[in-house]
DNA sequence: ATAGTCTTTGAGACTCATTCTCAATTATTA
DNA sequence: TAATAATTGAGAATGAGTCTCAAAGACTAT
């Protein structure tokens, strides 16, 4: 907790870009929840406590938190791109269930060995894994 | 070939739908090629042969195609969805380059099975797979 | 401080893939 | 052949994401 900043804020002055308020307030409530989230629902969580930050400086500064390594495009869920924590966080796969949006987040890193495997055997450099299904979770499929 | 047209068929009645012309030319040309394709690329293909078919019927078969199990869709590249068959074709993982669009289809049921087995211990049921990553091609690499 | 320079911002216009609407056409059934 | 229901093409509508631009902010050298 708080080295996002850091790093966030080394990795703007690498690319002498500035610390500003509206960037601040946005790293902070991304690192406010451990969840999965699209633009509209960070807007949303931004707009409850600060009416001056603008959807386009949002949308500005996503790129930013996934180039210095923060935070990865996750998965896309209803026409909508979602983002996730890396910092911090262990590398895990994703069970999407198609009825009811839920996403369930299992550990392993077997998978990752297996393709790392196979990228050597490619001679392909992985710079970030995608790993997981769609179907069905329990609770929807007991209705 | 041609028993993509049986499995269409058998679906579409089952659908209470019909296997109309600009139907039959579109499932005939998405297996006419092998290859990955999103919906401009095909309809620059059917163009090609017939001039009366629309990207609005296009837009709506597709999803016809998905649910009967013939094609999936498979990755988002350039903001623009993509689909591959799975129909008669091994399951296989992607490996895209971030530079230059390359997909290199890579077979391996592995990541299938710990998947499975995962899915397996959190009650869920697995409808389609995505394994794969995004990083740097040889070619790409060496420039 | 102050001026000058460069970055950043909010607001809203814009883009473009995808979806929707609707009147006209086609397939199927009675 | 008429009636019914599904399907179509064309273009309008939608909506996530991007871009533009004038105003505001940050920083540097004086």
């Amino acid at each position: 907790m708080g080295n996002e900043n850091r790093v966030f804020g080394k990795y703007l002055i690498s690319k002498g870009l500035k610390l500003t308020k509206p960037r601040k307030i946005i790293l902070d409530t991304v690192f406010a929840t451990h969840k999965h989230f699209n633009v509209d629902e960070l807007y949303d969580l931004i707009r409850k406590k600060h009416k001056d930050v603008s959807r386009a400086t949002i949308y500005r500064t996503i790129p930013l938190l996934v180039d210095s390594g923060l935070i990865k495009q996750s998965l896309r869920c209803l026409a909508k791109d979602h983002y996730e924590h890396t910092y911090g966080h262990d590398r895990h796969l994703h069970l999407i269930c198609e009825k009811c949006g839920k996403i369930i987040e299992v550990e392993s890193r077997e998978t990752e060995n297996i393709l790392n495997e196979l990228a050597k055997k490619h001679n392909f450099n992985i710079r970030e894994f995608n790993v997981g299904a769609k179907g069905i979770c329990k609770k929807c499929r007991n209705k």
